[in-house]
Parts: structure tokens; C-alpha cells; sequence
RNA sequence: GUGGCCGUAGCUCAAUAGGUUAGAGCACCAGGUUGUGGUCCUGGGGGUUGGGGGUUCGAGUCCCCUCGGUCACCCCA
């Protein structure tokens, strides 16, 4: 039987699972201190929750859905993105939760495609959203939180780009602009988009095709072509984020591969990571999307981060987050007369709040130290016939071999003077 | 999804131009030391060489398929 995970997913044993539980409980810590609300939805949703969201144009749609039939012949899809998910259970719950709606969650999102490093097919996201406010300050908020936690995460070798893409006063007749330049220039194009740029124009602006690129820096701007509104809605997300000072530079070539947002777009970049997925965290603002979903106009905005990734960009920097899940003292258990008293001393000092393990089997002393040594614990409490009859226990610190026998309940207190920093 | 590279013990690797029972280090287990780990010494377990098929007297080595990883592209978390 083939042991490892199916292709593009992957297991996550300690010490890196034990560092992704620190991604995840930072994540919900920094959020909730930010005022935003924990949730969950469906993993699976109808398929058209996506086509209808995303965009038939869109890659997660075109090529990378993880859809299947149910035994009823309903088509569902393995979730490849969190916003649109998030927006449809605000809208069937609506009249329930307050106006301005703060939610984040971290989930397993989904994308069917060849896998390879900082790629898979299930990915672990962390996703805030601020749905019911159109206001600069939503988009500030949620870039201000990803800058903050890539940052209280370890990293520094990152970076920023935001763009506005206008919306749907200003945007379609900058399309057309930009098709109409992308048709005179349709000769220099890769192959691939003389075709698609009709579908959605923007996309060749972040092609890196050399001809594309050639093509794009003559483009029309966006930046340029926005409507009053829009320019001054980006102008107080700048403001606002130089206020908050975030560190950014604005990218005009930068668009979502959505088709739901709106106005800001923005991606944190690590330097850590392959220039192709170099994205740890993308997001933006969607107020077309309640409407794309048939519900009556609701604006928002929001990001989704990508938890492997940053761990592989920790990595990079060298970020070495504390470990939990080591026991601080492991119970060594010697003699079958001993295992008794052996279990007491591991009650009585769970019960004081040192974690404690043992090795249950009836092993040789040296066999259960050298387990001691190997979980890396700090002490390594000995507890054979003398101990067990005299109702003390032998605490070994595992750094330097020091040691004392100590009646039990003073074990806990010793235990709690030591050093924090077992070598 | 397109193209390239890779795949030998748990890990890192070795195995002359196809040639006998596929080796080593680390790790693991046991003993030396019948109550003291992390050092040392001795011994031990562990591989259908990712899987399947083919060529050959003979395949870890050559060919095909397949699975997986990886890199670039597409695109993104």
C-alpha cells in the first residue's frame, strides 16, 4: 500500500506541524484582536458558486477546479478560494449578524494543477474579510493585519504591490480602451492571449511573456482611466497606509485573477519564495460580488494567505518559531513494582501543570533516559522501588545530569524553579 | 494543463563499460554498565533499488508505461 499522501496534498508531523498550529492560533489571536470574528463554512460548495464568482475567464475556473458528482449527480467543488464562500453564508445568514461584518477563518482551500514546492493542491489559508463597508479604511484595516502578522511571524524580506482596477463605472470603458491597444498590438503577444485578452483584457497586463510585457508598459494605465470615485477611494487607501505605515509600492500591472473584485488589489510577496509563487498573501475589494450571486449589493474586502508558503518563507529567513508539544519532564518508570507510583508521579504533576509523558513500556532504565533525551525534555523524573516505597521521586535534569530526590509533592515546585531553558 | 530533471534502508548517499548474496555513515534496537540518557566499544534488525512491462544468459544500471517529487511556464495562496 502506498504510504504517502495523495498528489499535491501533504501531512504535517512535528516539528512542522507543531509550527503550523503557531501559524494557525497567531492568526486567530491577531484577527480577533482586530475585532474579527471566527467561522467556518462548507468545504464543498455547488460548483456554481465559483463559475458564477470567479469568472469563466478565470484560471481557477478554466483549468483548476477540484470538482466532482455527488452520488445524486449534483456538481460540487472542493472550495479554491475562501471569499466567495464567506460572502454566501453572510448573505443566507444576513439579518442575523451585524451590518458591518468582520470574519476570518483558516482553512484547507483546494486547486487542481501540477504540484511542486510552495504549490499544492490543498493549501492552508488564512482569510480575513470586512464585508459592508465600501469606506478606504476596510482596505487599510486588512492590509494593515496581513503586514502585521507576516511581520510578528518573523519576516521582513517581503514586500507589497497594490493597484486599483476601477469598477464597473470605469472599468469597462477602460477594457475597451486597453483591447482596442492590445488588438493593434496583438502581433507581439504571447500566443496564448492574441485570443484570450478579449475575455478580460487585464489579464496581459501581468503576463511576463517578454513581447506581453513589451506590450503592456505602452498600455493605456488603469491608474490613469479611473473614474472620480474609484480615484479617490485608492487615494484614501495610499493615505490611509501611509498613516498606518505600511511599506508599499504601487504596481499598475498588478490585477486579481478574479473576476469579482473591485477598485484595490493587492499581494504581499516573499523574497524567499520562487519568482512564480512568490505570493504568500493576495486580496482586494469585491462589491460586485453579493450581486454576482444574485443578492442585493453588499461591498467588501479581504485577503487570503497562504500558511505553507509563509512557513516555507520563515524557512528562508531562518525564522525559527518555539516548538510546542515536548513534554517538560518524562516519567521513567523502573521495575514492574514501580509503574504504580510511576503513573501517580505523571497525574500529580499534569495536575501542577507540568506537562509529563512516559514511555509505557516496561523498558531498561538507559532505554527510557534515552527516550527522555529524544523528546526533549527538560527532566527526566526516575521513579523505581525506592522511590515508590519512600513516596519521592528522582528529578533528572536531562541537560547537565544534575539530580535530586524530592517527595513527590515537592516535585512540581522544584520543577517550576528551574530554568525555563532546558539546553 | 505544457516542457525539463530526478526516484537505491527512516535520512544522506555508494554500487567499475549491464555481471554473483545491493554497501556505508547517521538513525533505530540490544549488550558492555541486572537504577542513570546525550560519549565510546561490540552485535543486531531493516531494501521486492517507487510500481508494472520489455530487451538480455544476466537489469539498481538499457527501453516503454505508470506513480511520486522537483524546476520552468500558465497562474496564483
Amino acid at each position: 500500500m502506498d504510504l504517502q499522501p495523495p498528489r499535491g496534498t501533504s501531512d504535517l508531523l512535528p516539528p512542522r506541524s507543531e509550527r503550523m498550529l503557531r501559524l494557525y492560533r497567531s492568526a486567530g489571536a491577531l484577527a480577533e484582536l482586530y475585532g474579527y470574528a471566527y467561522v467556518e463554512t462548507a468545504i464543498l460548495e455547488p460548483t456554481e458558486l465559483f463559475t458564477a464568482t470567479s469568472g469563466e475567464s478565470s484560471d481557477v475556473v478554466r483549468k483548476e477546479k477540484y470538482t466532482f458528482e455527488d452520488r445524486s449527480g449534483r456538481s460540487l467543488t472542493l472550495r479554491p478560494e475562501g471569499t466567495a464562500p464567506a460572502m454566501r453564508a453572510y448573505l443566507a445568514k444576513v439579518h442575523e449578524l451585524p451590518p458591518l461584518f468582520k470574519a476570518y477563518y483558516i482553512e484547507p482551500e483546494w486547486r487542481y494543477g501540477r504540484p511542486q514546492a510552495g504549490r499544492l493542491r490543498e493549501f492552508r489559508v488564512f482569510g480575513v474579510e470586512v464585508i459592508g463597508t465600501p469606506d478606504p479604511g476596510g482596505d487599510v484595516e486588512v492590509i494593515a493585519l496581513a503586514d502585521s502578522y507576516l511581520r510578528a511571524r518573523g519576516l521582513s524580506r517581503f514586500n507589497l504591490r497594490i493597484n486599483s482596477i476601477g469598477d464597473e463605472r470605469c472599468r469597462p470603458a477602460y477594457g475597451e480602451e486597453l483591447s482596442a491597444y492590445l488588438e493593434a498590438n496583438r502581433d507581439r503577444l504571447v500566443d496564448e492571449h492574441r485570443i484570450r485578452f478579449q475575455e478580460n483584457p487585464l489579464r496581459v497586463l501581468d503576463c511576463m511573456d517578454e513581447g506581453c510585457v513589451a506590450v503592456s508598459s505602452g498600455a493605456p494605465k488603469i491608474s490613469d482611466r479611473l473614474c472620480d470615485p474609484c480615484r479617490e477611494h485608492f487615494a484614501g487607501v495610499r493615505s490611509g497606509l501611509e498613516g498606518e505605515s505600511v511599506p508599499h509600492v504601487l504596481d499598475p500591472t498588478l490585477v486579481r485573477g478574479l473576476d469579482y473584485y473591485t477598485r484595490t488589489a493587492f499581494e504581499f510577496g516573499s523574497d524567499e519564495l520562487s519568482p512564480g509563487q512568490r505570493t504568500v498573501c493576495g486580496g482586494g475589494r469585491y462589491d460586485g460580488l453579493a450581486e454576482a450571486m444574485g443578492a442585493s449589493p453588499t461591498p467588501g474586502v479581504g485577503f487570503g494567505m497562504g500558511l505553507d508558503r509563509v512557513m516555507l518563507a520563515q524557512d528562508g529567513e531562518g525564522v525559527a518559531e518555539a516548538v510546542d508539544g515536548v513534554p517538560r519532564c518524562f516519567v521513567v518508570a523502573v521495575g514492574e513494582a514501580a509503574r504504580e507510583w510511576a503513573s501517580r508521579v505523571v497525574r500529580t504533576l499534569r495536575a501542577s501543570g507540568i506537562s509529563a509523558a512516559s514511555g509505557f513500556e516496561p523498558r531498561p532504565l538507559k532505554a527510557q533516559l534515552r527516550m527522555a533525551g529524544r523528546s526533549g525534555a527538560g527532566f527526566a523524573a526516575i521513579v523505581g522501588e525506592k522511590e515508590a516505597g519512600a513516596g519521592t521521586v528522582t528529578l533528572r535534569r536531562l541537560s547537565d545530569g544534575q539530580q535530586e530526590e524530592l517527595r513527590l509533592n515537592d516535585a512540581a515546585a522544584w520543577i517550576h524553579s528551574q530554568s525555563e531553558t532546558p539546553a
